[in-house]
DNA sequence: ATTCTACTCATACTAAAGTACGAATTCTAT
DNA sequence: ATAGAATTCGTACTTTAGTATGAGTAGAAT
């Protein structure tokens, strides 16, 4: 929102600039003229680029963020939180049990209570449920 | 990449039209100029808005849009999509077999050839892995 | 016409996933 | 210190998932 105000205070001070400009060179001689279009041009060109790129780049990066509250809010632990992102990664229970060094029997403890808090029938489910919550990207 | 193409034609077009119109209206009198310079800048502002949406939508959506040519390429058939489709929506095997009014060993045949073409092991994978090809959303 | 591909289905099997107990240990906060 | 939550593990069991193999059918292409 900020960003937006000075951008446009600046157009409108680029525009100014640009009008003193017109009326001081417009002396010196008529083809002048066609290099100020130019400029006036370019500028405003790269303006408006500029200000849409600022406006579009909050728009994304603020719909792929992991919403911790949501997490809290359904008493997800932090290890069965690990297991979560690991089954969206597509590993078997075996393969987690392996990187976080415990036995395949407290992975599937850890899965069977996400797929109760997640409600879910499914890891598939699981994982699909938690995207659409943005607890996990 | 075609409509960058024909923004940056329109843009060429514009400019030279307007350096016509300048040459024209310079005779009339020195008070149009500041209105030549107010059209350019409102007009190459907006052309600079329309250019940066439609690069910007496109990266954004491409991170978001189906990659049809890398489907045609791991050589997924239609239906093997649609099964994709459902996997990725969390459905197990019996859930998509009633959705698509085939038995669950047809649902088996298309998993199991989804996953050759896709390398994975499990439809979870199957899943990840489509999911950065940009396969499915 | 016939070849090729996609789609379909079945059976029999193995492997993984998930459930349902129960229980020990560690960590944390009061 | 101790209650409560989190983490861990085990066993026995049921349910899905996935593999292998073979085969029938319909549609598109040559």
């Amino acid at each position: 929102m900020k960003k937006t105000i000075i951008a446009f205070s600046l157009l409108i001070i680029a525009l100014l600039a640009l009008f003193q400009l017109s009326k001081y060179t417009i002396f010196i001689g008529k083809t002048s003229v066609e290099l100020i279009t130019t400029i006036v041009a370019t500028v405003f060109l790269i303006v408006g680029i500029y200000i849409n790129k600022k406006t579009l780049h909050k728009e994304k990066s603020t719909t792929q963020k992991v919403d911790h509250s949501k997490i809290e809010e359904l008493q997800i632990s932090k290890r069965e939180y690990e297991v979560l992102r690991k089954i969206s990664d597509g590993l078997s229970n075996k393969e987690i049990t392996e990187m976080l060094f415990v036995s395949e029997s407290t992975i599937k403890s850890h899965v069977s209570s996400l797929l109760l808090k997640l409600n879910a029938k499914r890891r598939t489910q699981a994982v699909q449920k938690a995207k659409e919550m943005h607890i996990i990207d």
